[in-house]
RNA sequence: GGGCGCUUAGCUCAGCUGGUUCAGAGCACCUCGUUUACACCGAGGGGGUCGGGGGUUCGAAUCCCUCAGCGCCCACCA
């Protein structure tokens, strides 16, 4: 054993992890004797690496998994990385752009080959980083959302969905990635506030020299306007109705139509549509009748409708477009607005289109009944439960889910093309033709007629599915491991993806699997810096985890990672946590190493190291009930925090500094082996918030078989404790500490043994601690009096006085001005009770318990008054 | 525009159904201490009229109303 006093993490982390793995203890296999705790990971993308918010996620599952395991529990926690569509085809993209390849010059197959061998090549370093922080999965388990089981229950799904109409394909506005040149869904939009220009415009009015002025932000789309919106109550424009107006640049001539939908207020209170190119103009334009003039290219450039600028990027277009419309005299002013815009999630600064396209969509509100009913009535319970109330705002106003995307890293949607509209599903081409040679009633139709769809499914159409597909229920619904394992017992995951990920594993898990997908979600904040700040690679304030891990040990982050984070609100990260965690790391060694120095001789045990005992057997299970309670409740960095003080605190400056040995002094075998069996039951509860340094500790501790490891080791059960033997002893610290604060304000050194008297004519009820009150405030005697004792300090509690002779240390005049203050401070407090128990509605109303504690606290007071009049 | 939530010690936060866990915790801070596990330490200590105002009640940090400030989510205002 190492005798350094500081603990290294370095030297044990790794190795421990290895014998772990080595041994099998992470994995998990149906065992109808134990119930089963199974937890599924929220797959991190295959792109990733490790940040602070997998950190605090993945440690909060490890601590959850391993107290399961350890209470005889079958635990299971599944692994696995996201295939990430959106993000990975654009990293793919960007790595091939670098080595001069253009996506556009390859087929799908070679694309694909390129995507897997830099799947292959970067694939698992996040699931490695995830092995440094000691999370314990069953990598055995390890799945990847393309995985074919997966990618088969996609398909299926798909299928089933075709055919019971609750997925359809339609032209309709979708949100339009240009950068990327795929659909997205509404929850991949995200809305910035942004400084735009409003440009005001003037279009002539046909067959009159008038003109009339509209306000829009987005003049380039002048070039595909069909009509002109006024509201039919603005008197302003009542000698416009039933006019045209003539489109700047092309002359179009479009009609002037009323709309209530145009406010009044804003602009001019005349609005120019174009229904190709926002979302309200094309309503407006399906209401009214409206042409629409789609003048952009999938990549945001524009085409030949446009007739201007054709090739040109919206951007610069649109300078263009302002320039002329200047020299024209056609743009009267422009003014500065600050307004929503809509970003690409994963290309931040590509602005969003909206785009008339033909996608396949999920009709969503055929499937959240039960999603919703299960989560309001606590059969799914969420941690923390506000979240109930975003869940059910999206789902009573849920729209239409947007799946395909142009893209080919992903599934390809199993849909089929045949003439002029056939559509027909099938997990093979195969079966697709079966189907639409039944559909259209042609036997004549073969491989050769049928097209697939070119486009692959939303990757959270996949992720969806997951709680069911990853024990391959789709294929195999009666499968051991499906049966036993699902539905799993909690998700941990951010609230930031509720929507995306959580609320559609629900629906999937009621639409396909037996029951709900997990019994809990528990929802962990967003990490943030000190100034509140999201983290992010911008604004460089993310630390750098792995440097962490390095630098304070696994404990020491997960310690400081958990510390700071109340259940559910997000969390300020500050080093400095980490600092706590690895001196706390610390300081269970060294309290390990205190008790392993310790000499043993054949002498009797120390009475104190005897009372020790039985007191922090009872502090022990008081705390440990409390533990439990918290876990029950999700309340982990509360129960942290109740561990580290029935460590630190309790075990460490009370227990040990009672039962410590004299300076070179031998210990007895009793006392070692108490203080041991303490040490044993510590590392048990501390095991899942600090794996390692009690693995380690456990294993040092005596010689134990192979298999013994703290990782398969029970749980401890609370036993039963005695409260009122715990609240005398918490008045026998408040004597000790007294006494040392006697000394510390009256100079006198620890070295100096001291005598206590207590003002008292019969025995004390904390007699049988006066040997711990004597090792731990260096008191030589104690004894009993009936006098006031000159020139002591005094104290007072619990109505007994308390005096410590200071010999040529005494300042009576401090002693003299404290009591008389707190004379005053007492005589105030009795006035306020007596003010209370002479209301007559107090003592009629009042529980008789209330009134019973008045009474008690006044004479309390009135006691400790008596005390301190007789020192003055 | 709709909805949710927050405001308690210098900082981050607990305080469940109103009355002994009611004013708390951790960190930070101050004083003392190189003694004998740990200075990544020990002992002791100071610090808040619970955002403002009003109400209900015998009694409010806790319930209600209102004002102020902050944060977040959702929503198509050009």
């Amino acid at each position: 054993m190492s005798i350094s006093t500081k603990y290294d993490p370095a030297e044990v982390e790794g190795k421990i992890y290895q014998e772990w793995l080595e041994k099998g203890f992470f994995h998990s296999t149906p065992n109808p004797d134990k119930e089963p705790y199974t937890i599924l990971i929220p797959p991190p993308n295959v792109t990733g690496l490790l940040h602070m918010g997998h950190m605090l996620n993945n440690t909060i599952q490890d601590i959850l998994i391993r107290k399961a395991r350890m209470e005889g529990k079958e635990a299971c926690w599944i692994p696995g990385t996201d295939h990430a569509s959106i993000a990975t085809e654009a990293k793919v993209v960007g790595m091939l752009r670098e080595q001069g390849i253009k996506k556009s010059d390859l087929t799908r197959e070679e694309f694909l080959s390129h995507a897997w061998k830099w799947k292959e090549k970067y694939g698992g370093i996040i699931l490695n980083q995830l092995q440094r922080l000691g999370a314990s999965c069953d990598w055995d388990r390890t799945f990847f959302t393309l995985d074919e089981k997966n990618s088969d229950a996609v398909e299926d799904v798909f299928i089933s969905y075709f055919k019971k109409g609750l997925v359809y394909r339609d032209y309709k506005m979708v949100n339009w990635d240009p950068t990327a040149q795929t659909n997205i869904s509404n929850e991949e939009v995200i809305y910035r506030d942004t400084d735009a220009a409003l440009y005001y415009v003037k279009y002539a009015i046909k067959g009159s020299d008038e003109f009339v002025t509209i306000a829009t932000t987005r003049p380039e789309t002048i070039l595909g306007d069909t009509a002109i919106c006024i509201n039919p109550n603005d008197e302003r424009y009542t000698h416009l109705k039933g006019k045209q107006a003539i489109v700047p640049l092309v002359n179009r001539i479009i009609p002037i139509i009323e709309d209530d939908y145009v406010d009044i207020e804003f602009g001019t209170g005349c609005l120019k549509v174009t229904p190709a190119h926002d979302t309200n103009d094309y309503d407006l334009g399906q209401k009214h009748d409206l042409e629409t003039i789609d003048i952009l290219n999938d990549d945001g450039t524009l085409n030949e409708a446009a007739q201007f600028y054709i090739g040109e990027s919206r951007e610069s277009a649109r300078k263009l477009i302002s320039k002329q419309l200047k020299e024209l005299g056609s743009l009267i002013k422009t003014e500065n607005l600050r307004h929503k815009v809509g970003f690409s999630e994963r290309n931040p600064d590509t602005a969003i289109e909206p785009k008339l396209s033909l996608q396949w969509f999920v009709d969503m509100q055929k499937l959240v009944t039960p999603a919703l009913e299960n989560v309001m009535n606590d059969n799914i319970q969420f941690f923390p439960d506000k979240f109930k109330n975003t869940y059910k705002h999206w789902l009573e106003n849920i729209k239409d889910w947007p799946i395909s995307r142009q893209l080919w890293w992903g599934q390809q949607i199993p849909a089929y093309y045949y003439g002029e509209t056939g559509v027909a599903v099938g997990k093979t081409k195969e079966e697709a033709l079966d189907m639409a040679r039944k559909d259209s009633g042609d036997e004549n139709l073969s491989l050769n007629d049928l097209k697939q769809d070119e486009d692959v499914v939303d990757t959270w159409f996949s992720s969806a599915l997951l709680p069911i597909s990853v024990f391959d229920g789709f294929r195999n619904p009666n499968n051991e491991e499906y049966k036993y394992y699902y539905p799993t017992q909690v998700l941990v995951t951010g609230w930031d993806i509720i929507f995306f990920w959580v609320a559609r594993m629900i629906i999937s898990g009621y639409e396909f699997g037996m029951d709900k997908p997990f019994e809990k979600v528990y929802f962990t904040g967003m990490v943030r810096d000190l100034q509140r700040r999201k983290m992010s690679k911008q604004l460089g304030n993310s630390p750098d985890a792995l440097g962490l891990l390095d630098q304070y040990g696994a404990d020491g982050v997960r310690v400081g990672m958990l510390l700071s984070s109340a259940a559910g609100n997000d969390l300020l990260f500050d080093e400095k946590l980490c600092e706590q965690g690895r001196n706390f790391s610390n300081k269970i060694w060294n309290a390990f190493r205190l008790i392993k120095s310790w000499e043993v001789t054949n002498i009797e045990q120390d009475p104190a190291a005897a009372v020790a005992a039985s007191w922090f057997e009872n502090r022990f299970n008081e705390t440990l009930e409390e533990i439990n309670d918290l876990f029950s409740k999700f309340r982990l960095s509360e129960a942290l925090m109740a561990t580290y003080k029935l460590v630190w605190d309790d075990f460490c400056s009370w227990y040990l500094e009672m039962i410590k040995p004299g300076y070179q002094q031998p210990t007895d075998q009793t006392t070692v082996d108490q203080a041991i069996g303490f040490i044993e039951q510590l590392m048990r509860v501390l095991h899942p918030f600090m794996p390692f340094i009690t693995e380690e500790i456990w294993k040092n501790i005596k010689s134990r078989g192979e298999n013994d490891y703290l990782i398969v080791s029970e749980w401890p059960v609370v036993n039963s404790f005695n409260k009122k033997e715990l609240q005398l002893t918490n008045e026998v610290f408040e004597i000790i500490s007294n006494i040392r604060n006697v000394r510390n304000s009256s100079g006198i050194s620890p070295k100096t043994a001291l005598q206590l008297f207590v003002k008292s004519n019969e025995s004390l009820p904390f007699e049988h601690y006066e040997v711990v009150i004597k090792k731990l405030a260096n008191i030589d005697s104690i004894a009993t009096t009936l006098e006031k004792i000159e020139n002591s300090s005094s104290f007072i509690i619990r109505r007994n006085e308390f005096f410590v002779p200071l010999g040529e240390h005494a300042s009576a005049e401090d002693q003299k001005e404290d009591a008389i203050k707190e004379i005053g401070r007492l005589k105030g407090f009795i006035t306020g009770i007596d003010k209370k128990l002479s209301n007559d509605r107090f003592v009629n109303n009042a529980p008789e318990k209330v009134i019973e504690m008045e009474r008690k606290k006044k004479a309390d007071a009135e006691a400790k008054i008596a005390i301190l009049e007789a020192q003055l």
